[in-house]
DNA sequence: AAACAGTGTTTCATATAATGAAACGTTTTA
DNA sequence: TAAAACGTTTCATTATATGAAACACTGTTT
């Protein structure tokens, strides 16, 4: 809305301002509440969206409401950056999950927030499942917590700055110094726990994946319920996963 | 451009059509070089890409070049329409791969095309390799002849009118009455044979998917050279491939 | 060292094209 | 039957996208 004035053309922001509002969960909407919901004119909602309904990049479902189209599924398929970790971490997460039987998260650091790149689900009932190409927290998630340990000293501290660590529960780092204690001693041991800190009951373990520089470029998860999550599992869990990350790497030399 | 006068943003449509030059041939562009391809003034270009960027539909590279941004790689994975066929091929792809030793793919007809939604490559050298999200004439591949054969009769009809049919090698089938007696035949017989009707030395088998209706919603192919997919063989991939796609339909019910 | 060709970027007057209130035509609900 | 919801179209208004030209910068050529 009120960016840089950086003069924008309007029209393009408002598109996409209105395709925003198609998540996971509202994945319909009509003419009218989409206008509201946004602010807009009935009218100029109207032909946004017609607009973009005879571009592909929305399509109308039997009820007159507008869906995402495959226009943006073709567009979605040829983003190039992180396209190959997306290929080569397949197989390796697929291996993870079979031996763990939990699901695995696959993700880089992206604005501040974690993108999850791909993922494997669990083959068990009670699972964790996360939207690719969605963002979550980095502070209080496992995977996050390993890409902000790796960073440069000075992204770290510029994350520290621009980030609030809200409490999502009562275990959450929500302290700026504990933080940084936090990642050093994820750097030490080179894995981060994420003891229900981004939701009860949850826990994870992630683990780094380096480029032939020996640089952090992304990072594996395991995720599962504190249920079946035994910390005397954690020395074998950490061995799994590191052979799935090594066969990353590999792949990518 | 020309559309139908149907009072469509036009800034909207400029960008789409901008989005559109980004492909797997050509992913990055320069202003002026994409102001020039598309015939939009430099300033006006600018502007666009510069919009998409703030956006973060677009990013730039390096040497200031344009690329497509994580914002479509999100929105790409929010497209409902198909997510669960994607979803669902997943196992039984890599399945049927892992027996015949050739690419898999899996595709919808859209706007009288084959859309590929899903692939698993064959573990070989000399393979295929298509884009997931692209799209490929109907009437000269295996897939697409099947998803065609098992359309309503006025849609086969409806087909033939729209699409013309040039030849993409000598054994491409031009003649439209020539291709409704192979839809017929590919009907009758449950699968469809691409003899290097795309491609000279690309032989491909398909045979369709299922939903609970008994109606055609997708079709599974492999893919192979002609110098190792031999006619004996036929019998074998068949009940490979049939396995595959019971699989997926069992998945759905 | 100077001129040149190639970028991306900014300016500003102009006219095009997006805008929104209101009216319209359907369908769904009361 | 009325009312309320929806998507759609109209049309005068003015806000906004436009493009030629100038600008700033970079690397190459003379």
């Amino acid at each position: 809305m009120n960016e840089d004035v950086k003069d924008l053309n309007l029209s393009v922001v408002k598109a996409f301002t209105l395709l925003d509002a198609f998540t996971m969960d509202k994945q319909e909407w009509g003419v009218r509440e989409l206008a509201l919901k946004k602010g807009y004119n009935k009218s100029t909602t109207y032909r946004l969206l017609n607009t973009l309904e005879s571009l592909g990049v929305l399509q109308k479902n039997d009820n007159d409401k507008y869906l995402l189209g495959l226009k943006l599924f073709e567009l979605g398929n040829l983003v190039a950056i992180h396209k190959t970790l997306r290929k080569y971490s397949r197989t390796p997460l697929e291996n993870i999950a079979r031996e763990i039987k939990e699901t695995v998260h696959f993700g880089v650091l992206d604005k501040n927030q974690v993108l999850y790149l791909n993922k494997t689900e669990s083959p068990q009932g009670l699972k964790v499942s996360t939207q690719i190409g969605s963002y979550q927290k980095a502070y209080c998630t496992a995977i996050g917590k390993v890409l902000l340990a790796f960073l440069p000293e000075q992204k770290i501290t510029n994350y520290l700055k621009a980030v609030s660590l809200d409490a999502c529960t009562a275990n959450t780092i929500t302290d700026g110094e504990a933080l940084q204690k936090e990642l050093q001693k994820i750097r030490a041991q080179e894995y981060a726990l994420d003891m229900e800190e981004l939701e009860l009951g949850l826990i994870c373990i992630a683990m780094p994946v380096y480029n032939n520089k020996r640089q952090v470029i992304a990072s594996i998860s395991v995720s599962g319920p504190s249920s079946r999550f035994k910390l005397e599992n954690i020395e074998n869990y950490i061995s799994i996963i590191k052979k799935g990350a090594q066969a990353i790497e590999a792949s990518m030399h």
